[in-house]
DNA sequence: TCTGGGGTCCTAGGACCC
DNA sequence: TCTGGGGTCCTAGGACCC
């Protein structure tokens, strides 16, 4: 048996442990750059906000409504989410952090299930303040299920879906949609002929099923029949692939100022292989105009550059993304978002040398190891490469920033009595 | 004026090998 | 007039997830 804890409405959550009195009130968390709406409360979602809805769009119905806007705080959320999951760990023997949010766990030999999620549930809202939901069934795909009905329509906010009969009332309700691994071109297809509910999907035949949807499609039906496909999985698998990208808050044409971002972006790249301690082959860079806008000029540039000895260097990963830009900048567009992409990770213990290879690595791996040192403790970018820049223009618009209540001590809460 | 960021896996097709 | 069979590796694109 497993179990499937599920943050409510979680970023939305996070900013109201700390102003409480945004209880039962509406509340949005919008994207990077305030661009559109990436989390809502109950009482958003019921006034009809959607999922991804552009903020400008909802300057109206946020005046007259009275919704609370944040802009997104992902080191506040970050945090939270490791203090729910740290509670949740306490409790169960083995577990799988899924996502920010969300979590599976072995309830396998647990003689009340549910009365263990109910408990689990207070402990975790009495530690940090995060409501949670639980759906639990004896595969990942059902667990899904279940919590979607645990969120939706219990008060408890758990649900346990173990039962045949119960299940299969649960899949003949459920519309195709809304499963865990039926997106949205998968779901038009299949209400094109005829598939609208779970239920009709498992009972499809199984070499249908793998042509249209692959076996990914194929183990998730599986799962719903019962079988289960997936695994917890414990350890967290070292990352294929490391992306840092960014929309810009402002016009930018210049190649200089894309040379600053471009060079931030592939210098975050390389302190996130350093934490995972691996390397990486490969490094891609993009340079994308705004595709929203009908009157600009589109262009899209991405090309990469495949290196001789893996590296987690900044200083190379950085000399090499700028080269890149290089290639691919064209004068006369407005850029809106660029990114950095590494790829072809393999473990820092492995890293091959090339035979031609002259850089003097050990004196490179020093300077990275005092750099993380530095800006681990004095904040992000603290030490960084000139070419970098300093002015930042391109940076995030974040008009509605909560503060770092629990991981920056400047702006902790202050209580006074 | 104004539309996020970061991932995974699978498949098809091309280039290449013997 | 006529051109096999069996592989691997790589990449791009598309689907999905949160």
């Amino acid at each position: 048996m497993l179990a499937l804890a599920d943050c409510n409405n979680f970023y939305a959550s996070c900013e109201r442990v700390f102003q409480p009195h945004l209880q039962n009130k509406p509340v949005v968390v919008l994207s990077n750059n305030d661009g559109c709406v990436i989390a809502r409360s109950n009482e958003a979602k019921a006034l009809g906000i959607k999922m991804g809805e552009p903020a400008f769009r909802l300057k109206d119905i946020i005046k007259s409504k009275n919704i609370q806007v944040f802009s997104s705080n992902f080191a506040l959320y970050g945090d939270m989410s490791k203090r729910v999951m740290s509670t949740m760990r306490e409790e169960v023997k083995r577990m799988e952090v899924y996502s920010i949010d969300e979590s599976f766990m072995d309830f396998s030999g647990e003689a009340s299930p549910e009365e263990k999620a109910i408990a689990l549930r207070k402990k975790v809202l009495q530690h940090t303040g995060i409501p949670i939901s639980i759906g639990i069934a004896p595969t990942k795909t059902l667990c899904k299920v279940a919590g979607l009905i645990a969120k939706k329509h219990t008060k408890t906010g758990v649900f346990l879906l173990n039962d045949k009969k119960l299940i299969e009332r649960a899949l003949k309700w459920l519309p195709v949609e809304d499963l865990w691994g039926v997106g949205r071109k998968h779901a038009s297809f299949l209400k094109n002929v005829g598939i609208n509910t779970a239920y009709d999907l498992c009972n499809a035949d199984n070499s249908w099923i793998k042509r249209h949807l692959s076996v990914i499609g194929l183990r998730m039906v599986k799962e719903l029949r019962g079988t289960p496909c997936f695994g917890l999985e414990e350890n967290a698998k070292q990352k294929k692939n490391i992306c840092t990208s960014r929309s810009f808050g402002k016009k930018v044409n210049k190649l200089e100022e894309l040379k600053e971002s471009v060079s931030s972006f592939a210098s975050d790249c390389a302190y996130k292989l350093r934490q995972q301690k691996s390397c990486a082959t490969r490094i891609s860079i993009f340079i994308t105009t705004n595709p929203f806008n009908p009157n600009a000029k589109q262009y899209k540039g991405l090309t990469s550059i495949k290196m001789d000895t893996p590296t987690n260097d900044s200083i190379e990963i950085v000399r090499l993304a700028l080269q890149a830009l290089e290639k691919v900048y064209r004068d006369g567009y407005v850029y809106k978002k660029a990114g950095v992409v590494v790829s072809d990770i393999v473990p820092q213990s492995q890293q091959q040398l090339s035979l031609f290879d002259n850089l003097d690595r050990k004196k490179h791996q020093k300077i990275m190891s005092s750099l993380d040192l530095i800006n681990n403790k004095m904040g992000k970018d603290k030490v960084r490469l000139a070419v970098q820049g300093h002015q930042r223009k391109w940076r995030l618009k974040q008009e509605r920033l909560s503060p770092c209540y629990s991981t920056q001590i400047k702006e902790a809460l202050v209580i006074k009595l």
